[in-house]
DNA sequence: GCTTGTTCTTTACAAAAGTCAATATTTCGA
DNA sequence: TCGAAATATTGACTTTTGTAAAGAACAAGC
């Protein structure tokens, strides 16, 4: 009696998968398919959605190809990486900045499931290009791994759940998630010192020091940052920043030309892995987009902190008129 | 000098790769590509075309998916087997042999490939259904796989070249090909016993000796089985054949109802895999279309040479109502 | 320097795919 | 058993895609 309702969604997915089969694999129209089926194309085509929506059907770009070109070689070569990811939206092409950024994020996701293997732990930044990058990721489970937030959550009207960025990656990869339960940034730096011995967060903090993959974006200095309109910075910390030599910002935290820590106001209030943490990770991949970045980028380059580099062809060009 | 025109090629995959983020990614259609590419929409239909060609972009069927249904769960239960795929084309379908081929082979390439593992040594039989699922696997690498002819070749009209299953299938999984450098029946029984014992030939034979997984089909034994035309076996032997209890054909030898061995003429002759070298392997990956096989099928079923079965649905039905 | 064969690109057309509102079917609760 | 809500299917429509033949760009050979 219970017999033959049971397991019919079985039925659907494998069908399903036969449909997927016949035009996926033996190139059948949605047409001749529906003729056989005896139903209306129309549910052919809701058939074959539904089985890429059900992951039936995987169509999946090859990463490996982006780092084969001239920019991307010319990259490694230059600054010693072991690879380059490079977006590439054709000669002279002038488009704005939110779409060459989801095309950096897909880049950058397709670059993230080629380096990250079985057993990892990764450990994720936050920020518009890291967001991007969680949003392009597709769900492609990769066995054992960890997902650490690497930076303290912060509520900004640019980046509106920072923890979204390892949350969804975690999803996506099927990984255990571990957050950071605490704002980046502290008012107090005695505070901050105190939340950062709290058990919870440091643990969390201790886990951030034995990285096998790192995935974070870097930010600039410059007075329209977006960094500043996070509240993250008032102009003239910025300002006073610049006059110390900061090129760039990662994790919340100034770095000079040469990729080193500068000692300055926002770094004892932070809640995040520290530059040293980064420099440890056995690889790390930098994504970037926008060649108002390049000497964020370039610092962070010298500094050892990058090992795998994802950037959009403009940016790629002006790294290497230095 | 010869700095600019060295890797072009790798540019140009780097293109592709990007294009088709664009497209298979981000959703983008082929127009709004050209658009930002500035070239033709038809240039973007090549370049996505050489994408997938290149292998670029990658297009698969989840396999696992088919072996859920209800049809393949009974089977699975009935007759304990670890997987059983079933080609599907709607309920109450009509199509001929050839169709139906086509989709058991594509399926069966999907169990395939979902079965074969690093390392493995798998053996190839031949026939058209095999032929199906060699012609239906995809470019897919799996490491340091040896594939190996379970039969030696034969020419015949309906399977144009024998050793070709096992090449095309070795080529698709990159995989150390070994074929049987001999004809599957020779017409003397003291020369096929010579033959065997060529170092060359001898070596497969023991090589054939510990699969890990096989793949074959198997023949009915009525008058107008292809083997007959093939050449393979006279219609008065396939009469003595079904009188000594014959059921079904396994690398050209005849099987009875229980799945054991029956010793007659062909078998001396032959030179391929015995059915006990098909019995040892840790996987036996059994493809079948067509409900005339149905008692061959289920001997082999019996006589504990399958592990994992595919077949049509039409198939699947009639093997369950026994 | 011109021709010839090759390859790549485009244009225009035909075919196929996607969409959506309307209709049919199923499911579930009263 | 009925009827409402949810789900699935369809036909008519628009948009997108694939194709083939013509044309442009390029390279090698004479």
């Amino acid at each position: 009696m219970d017999k033959t309702p049971r397991n019919t969604t079985g039925d659907k997915e494998a069908l399903l998968s036969n449909v997927a089969l016949l035009y996926y694999g033996e190139g059948l129209t949605q047409g001749e398919i529906a003729k056989r089926l005896k139903v209306s194309r129309a549910t052919v085509v809701n058939m074959l959605r539904e089985s890429r929506d059900l992951g039936i059907v995987e169509i999946r770009v090859d990463g490996r190809h982006l780092s084969g070109s001239t920019l991307s070689r010319d990259l490694r070569e230059a600054f010693g990486l072991e690879d380059v990811y490079v977006a590439d939206l054709g000669e002279g092409t002038e488009i704005d900045r939110a779409q060459t950024l989801k095309q950096v994020g897909r880049v950058a996701a397709t670059a993230l499931l080629d380096t990250a293997e079985p057993g990892n732990r990764i450990g994720i930044a936050w920020g518009e290009t890291i967001l991007a990058v969680a949003e392009a990721t597709p769900q492609n489970p990769v066995q054992g791994v960890e997902v650490c937030q690497l930076i303290g959550s912060m509520i900004s009207e640019r980046v509106p759940a920072s923890e979204d960025c390892t949350i969804q990656i975690a999803a996506k990869l099927g990984a255990q998630c571990f957050t950071l339960h605490a704002p980046g940034l502290i008012s107090d730096a005695s505070l901050a010192a105190k939340i950062r011995l709290e058990p919870t967060i440091n643990a969390q903090l201790q886990r951030l020091k034995s990285l096998d993959l790192c995935v974070y974006s870097i930010g600039n200095v410059a007075p329209e940052t977006h960094l500043a309109a996070a509240g993250m910075a008032t102009e003239d910390e910025l300002t006073a920043a610049r006059a110390q030599g900061a090129v760039g910002i990662v994790c919340c935290r100034y770095i000079d030309a040469q990729g080193h820590d500068i000692d300055l106001p926002p770094t004892n209030r932070v809640i995040a892995a520290q530059t040293q943490d980064l420099r440890a990770a056995k690889k790390k991949l930098l994504v970037v987009c926008g060649v108002d970045r390049r000497d964020a980028a370039l610092a962070a380059l010298r500094g050892d902190l990058v090992t795998h580099l994802c950037v959009d062809s403009a940016l790629a060009k002006a790294m290497l008129q230095v």
